[in-house]
RNA sequence: GCAUGGGUGGUCGAGCGGUCAAUGGCAUCGGGCUGUAAACCCGACGGAUUAAUUUCCUACGUAGGUUCAAAUCCUACCCCAUGCA
């Protein structure tokens, strides 16, 4: 019996909207998944992510929570789940991301890789089984393989250096996941009624790297495939490549993945993004823009994006996006929202980071039924035609 | 009234004869953020003009003066702070 189960309701030429059941919650795809690093989603309650925003399933990180609070604390206290009150679905991370974006601060070996903290400097080691082991100290629900993330733009010899030990580390990861789950450590572990399509258990996702280059994200993607995993993602991209060098990988990547298992697209992206990975294949995506953007003013409406900073909000009463149904939308004005972020508001980070959600989660909320209808094709256009009304946007 | 210290660009505050349109903080304005070292980072910030790190104008309380040259030195005045009457 599988940890998760993946059936597709429809499709539309690439696109699929289907349910994704872990054994915590059903999770309606296409899905975006907000990031909660560090056991929070940055400035949200769960309350808001649980009842208002709908969100399934939310993202935790491995390095973050590895240096703190550390997985005994978490274990001690019963799983991430437990610690956090968060009791939907989790996916972590395996730390993977952080070997490309600290790579200032780690030393890469066969074994695994040693960063020098960023919150103390001290040494910590992070390898396929440690981050298998800290991953079933949390207890997540969807568990990622360690890998390593490549730079965008990196050549071919490099990419294939790279890939090669992500197959490598893949296979580790597997072995140590697969022991940890029978010796019972996932402190995230559910019994299920007997009649349960789902094991209670945790679950691995592998992930495909290869860079640009095509013939490399196939033979990743065999080895990936070779190896078996419950879910795949496609890892390596929006890390400093040209958009269309995203596009093309994911047009080629995601429909050679296998058809009954979810597709994952890491870390990606824009509202724009997401429309165009899904019209590629894609099912899952997660991204720091809602959260991070909306901490530094930036807000995603339907007709683009605006910066809440800019003077000519200052007396602008109309709500971020007059087409939301968010609570933010449905309160606050442009103008008050300005002079929250101007003042140095926490509120206002909170607000913005709030709206930014409900207006991802409401797209693939659209997406999902679009595709239920046939119809995601006219919808893909006007939504993107839309989103160009940037300037105007403003000026509504 | 006397004594002392001080009056600098939106603001606070450095500068104390030339390299000063004047350091820096804040404010303001704009940009960026894609598996979160990020409530962060970058840029602009007297006015006009230029292809330009170009040229010009106006500025360091006010008015004079010294000097080749003054935000910087001198004189008078105005104002502020503190102390003494």
């Amino acid at each position: 019996m599988k940890p998760v189960d993946w059936k597709v309701l429809g499709t539309d030429g690439e696109a699929r909207t289907g349910i994704l059941r872990t054994r915590r919650s059903e999770i309606e795809t296409p899905v975006f998944m907000p990031v909660g690093t560090q056991a929070t989603v940055k400035g949200v309650r769960f309350e808001w992510l649980e009842n208002e925003l709908d969100a399934r399933i939310i993202l935790g990180n491995t390095y973050h929570l590895f240096l703190r609070p550390g997985p005994e604390i978490i274990r001690n206290l019963g799983g991430l789940h437990k610690f956090s009150t968060w009791n939907r679905s989790l996916l972590t991370d395996s730390g993977g991301f952080q070997v490309f974006s600290l790579s200032d601060l780690r030393k890469l070996t066969e074994d695994g890789v040693e960063f020098k903290s960023h919150l103390d400097g001290s040494k910590k080691f992070l390898s396929p089984e440690v981050s298998m082991e800290i991953q079933s100290a949390l207890g997540s629900d969807i568990v990622m393989v360690f890998d390593e993330c490549a730079p965008g733009d990196a050549d071919i010899a490099q990419t294939k250096t790279s890939l090669e030990l992500t197959a490598r580390w893949a296979l580790r990861s597997k072995a140590r996941f697969e022991a940890l789950q029978t010796n019972g450590l996932d402190s995230g572990r559910v019994e299920l009624n007997s009649d349960a399509i789902i094991s209670g258990r945790q679950a691995l996702f592998g992930i495909v790297q290869g860079a640009g280059h095509k013939n490399l994200r196939r033979e990743s993607l065999e080895r990936t495939i070779e190896i078996g995993f419950d879910g795949y993602a496609i890892g390596g991209l929006s890390v400093g490549e040209e958009k269309r060098v995203m596009y093309d990988v994911v047009e080629y990547t995601a429909p050679q993945m296998p058809s009954d298992a979810p597709r994952y697209l890491m870390g990606v992206g824009t509202p724009e993004d997401l429309i165009e990975a899904i019209y590629r294949g894609v099912d899952m995506f997660d991204c720091v823009m809602p959260t991070r953007n909306g901490r530094t003013g930036g807000a995603f409406t339907s007709n683009g994006k605006l910066n809440i900073r800019n003077a000519k909000f200052a007396e602008d009463s109309a709500p971020l996006d007059p087409e939301c149904p968010c609570s933010v939308c449905a309160r606050y004005s442009r103008a008050y929202l300005r002079h929250l972020y101007q003042a140095g508001e926490m509120l206002a980070a909170t607000l913005i980071s709030h709206h930014n959600l409900a207006f991802y989660l409401d797209t693939m909320r659209q997406v999902r039924q679009s595709i239920k209808l046939g119809e995601f094709g006219q919808f893909r256009k006007k939504f993107l035609s839309k989103l160009q009304n940037e300037d105007e946007a403003a000026d509504v």
